[in-house]
DNA sequence: CTTGTCTATAACCAGAAGGTTATGGAGAGT
DNA sequence: ACTCTCCATAACCTTCTGGTTATAGACAAG
């Protein structure tokens, strides 16, 4: 993955609002009005987030009618974690929680 | 984890010559020397970087004589990789490199 | 104790980030 | 055509960020 893209998901991500938007399209697309209603922000707010969000790839967006529907594109995350991922050798700390995670990432398939 | 450390961990990931930092930790400890001659950027530079990692508990320093040597401490890049870990059933696309994600983790025990 | 090396800190700067209010444009319905 | 709703954009403000240079502090060695 380029350092570019990198930059701009790991900087998506680093915003609790933006992550919190992620976690509500998680569970389901939503147009601005919805996820204004989640937050007690202005809705250019979060028109801006969703431009952080799109431009590094972690939502896309379709016209229904006249709402704009946002959809979460998990991919990049996937990416992130691969780089992450790296580091995993250094993870130094007793086993438990990520033999955890070890289990939620086997009971994929 | 909480949301503030979040905030940090990714917000100090989001910058590419912290990421290299740490890449570069990851192969040995290193005092604030060594690192400014790795990129083309000023002393106080690294120093303030250094600072946002400590804050993000992904770096600690001893001091060494002099010298003050930073080392990488991965244990939060195991925390966000949690986080991200809670997406991956929306990771969408065709399984190959998540296969070898898989493996790579499953190559830690 | 003076000198030299390593690092931190202060002061500063430009630009990005995250929020606001005000406004304008696009579609659907009447 | 009017109107209402949904959303984007512009203009603005404040704070944060990432860099700089200049300087001061800590420690080792003469």
């Amino acid at each position: 993955m380029e350092d570019d893209q990198l930059d701009l998901v790991f900087g998506a991500l680093a915003d609790r609002t933006r992550r919190a938007i992620l976690a509500g399209l998680a569970r389901a697309d939503a147009n601005v009005a919805d996820l204004t209603a989640m937050f007690t922000m202005s809705q250019p707010a979060i028109s801006k987030h969703l431009k952080v969000l799109e431009a590094a790839g972690l939502v896309s967006r379709t016209r229904q009618g006249t709402m704009r529907l946002s959809h979460l594109e998990a991919e990049p995350l996937r990416d992130a974690t691969g780089w992450l991922a790296d580091y995993r050798t250094y993870w130094t700390e007793s086993y438990e929680r990520l033999d955890e995670l070890l289990d939620s990432l086997d009971s994929l398939d």
